[in-house]
DNA sequence: GATGAATGAGTGTTCATTCAT
DNA sequence: CATGAATGAACACTCATTCAT
């Protein structure tokens, strides 16, 4: 890659970063433009000179989760047994919830499936959930009742449940540990 | 309660229901009081004589679910053994999801918390469901390592977590199936 | 037509002749809708409660154009010799031009052709003209060498060529005489 | 005129030609300095080092025009019979406005008088023509109703009309056809 | 000379809300 | 009670132009 498109990646990830914590406070659609741009201090037509449309800032925000995801989760789950690792992937997602302010988890639970798609985040998430589902089953520590896609699928959706519930609640509760509570009840229920 | 008022309230429930199938294609923020009132067939005057403000149309919407939970659901779940009728509600939450246009329950999952709380829905059902706990953790059925409080709101966690999934993916799969096996985990998760 | 449907004609109709003389002053296109709305007086919302968008105006401004041929121009010139009728035509659009303003007579030079049709203009004026062109040629005063429907067409060129060359001149000469100049050259040289 | 002048103006030129195709299928109102920098493959920068101003590439646009007519159609007919020149000088005309892309001929005749006069065309093709009409007045060819001067007028009217309106129609008809059929009317009209 | 990031006033358009009739 | 004309701030987005590098 170019020196000049390096630069440019790297000006639009300032940008994003400078935004998120406006995206903390206030719905990603109840932003207007205006208010990005002097959160992020700059104009709007330098927003418009790196972002094609208002919702391409979205997509780079859901990036980043990527990255994060890539980065820190999942080579430190890459070993060890199957129950402890859901547990610890559980709290990995709560804490980044909790951790990257309230809006931006308002964003992971709020795009579109499809744009979830496209940011690439369900495939490398989802074939590593089926990994650890798939070993527990041939372990015989996980019913065999549901296949591993089945089990990533009912997992992944207890996971955003809480947090959409929790960034509809604004935070007020403890996320971590309210999924640690949900995840125990869970897990029991996939347990042989 | 005055005559006046009465019809008030009567004049207010048709402008509802005459809104509601429109609601069921448009997201209701993206939907202008003045589609709303040729919808419903009012001039856009009437609309605020009877609503202060838009916003104030999407409260009446969730009390006509309150409405349904209390006229439908509840008096056929009053007797019986507590994991068919935690079961038996479940389905009756999806059924109800489902056939009340996917925009509606799109509002049930998307209302601000506080607003869910003015339409006194949580009440109702949180007092409903915390009975039925009680119950189970007396019978020696439920586990009671959780309050009846707190099952109840794991329980509506996990019911909004499936309510949101689905609508967000646009109804495209059978959302009482999901439900059922998803509850299986989960009251399998909390039972004895 | 209701009451109610005139009374909204009546009001769009004092926008558009409000808005004339700015019209007269800068393009159309060079000119915003706050412009517009200021010139005429009313708020940018009442624009758009009038017009769906700002090309109806010109569409509008049209119109009116049409509605003056048709009850100004062509009842005068029903009957008659056919050269002086022709001469007589031209004159009044030149007068029509010459009186409604600079820049209404750019549009009338200016609109996509396209628009002009939709307007109904061309039919109402071709019908007139051929018809006078085709009485010509059998009382054998005009050349036959082309068909009515093409004198027509150049007819028409030629009215246009000077009302845009006139308005390009920003209204500098008389049009009346130079429209009366050119037309003698052009009128003998399709005359036998 | 100093070597780095003469750089200057080359590199300009390389830029208007540059520009031209681009200039063929959108109006140049529509087109962004951005837009038009990409085309002509160069900088923003550098398009504001060569021009002061967006519009000033136009009137380079319109010098172009004056060049082509200087060095093709003016040597051309220096010599000859007076009307059989006239006719080839609009058909002259129409080839080059049918050339040089619809979009161009739209400029030639959509450009201020003001630009015009400073691009400097019309003086040379003024005199040029009026010489034409002078001849042939004193050849007893044309009537002398008008002024050499007032016949140039008349004719380069004419000629613009044509233009116009071939360009408004997007080009849709044989301009060439038509301009031969409209000039013979119109050397019919001044021909004694 | 050349670059392209940065600017910010400006665009057409929407829409919740008010209020005179 | 009902109407719908009127409002104007707000919106996402554009673009000619400047200027540091």
């Amino acid at each position: 890659m170019s020196k000049v498109k390096e630069k440019q990646l790297r000006r639009r990830s300032e940008i994003i970063e400078a935004v998120i914590p406006l995206i903390g406070s206030v719905p990603f659609e109840q932003l207007s433009v205006n208010e990005i741009c002097s959160a992020a201090g700059i104009s709007v037509g330098s927003f418009y000179h790196y972002f094609e449309k208002k919702s391409d800032l979205l997509v780079g925000l859901l990036a980043l989760i990527d990255e994060y995801l890539e980065e820190n989760v999942y080579p430190a789950l890459r070993e060890g047994e199957v129950l402890p690792r859901l547990r610890a992937f559980a709290q990995e997602w709560a804490i980044y919830v909790e951790n990257h302010s309230l809006e931006r988890s308002k964003l992971i639970s709020s795009v579109e499936p499809s744009n979830t798609d496209l940011s690439g985040q369900k495939r490398s998430c989802v074939i590593f959930l089926e990994g650890i589902f798939g070993q527990g089953q041939r372990e015989g520590l996980i019913t065999d009742s549901y296949s591993p896609h089945e089990l990533t699928e009912l997992y992944l959706l207890a996971l955003r449940g809480i947090t959409t519930d929790w960034s509809r609640n604004n935070g007020r509760y403890n996320i971590r540990e309210k999924m640690a509570r949900y995840m125990d009840i869970w897990l029991r229920g996939i347990s042989l």
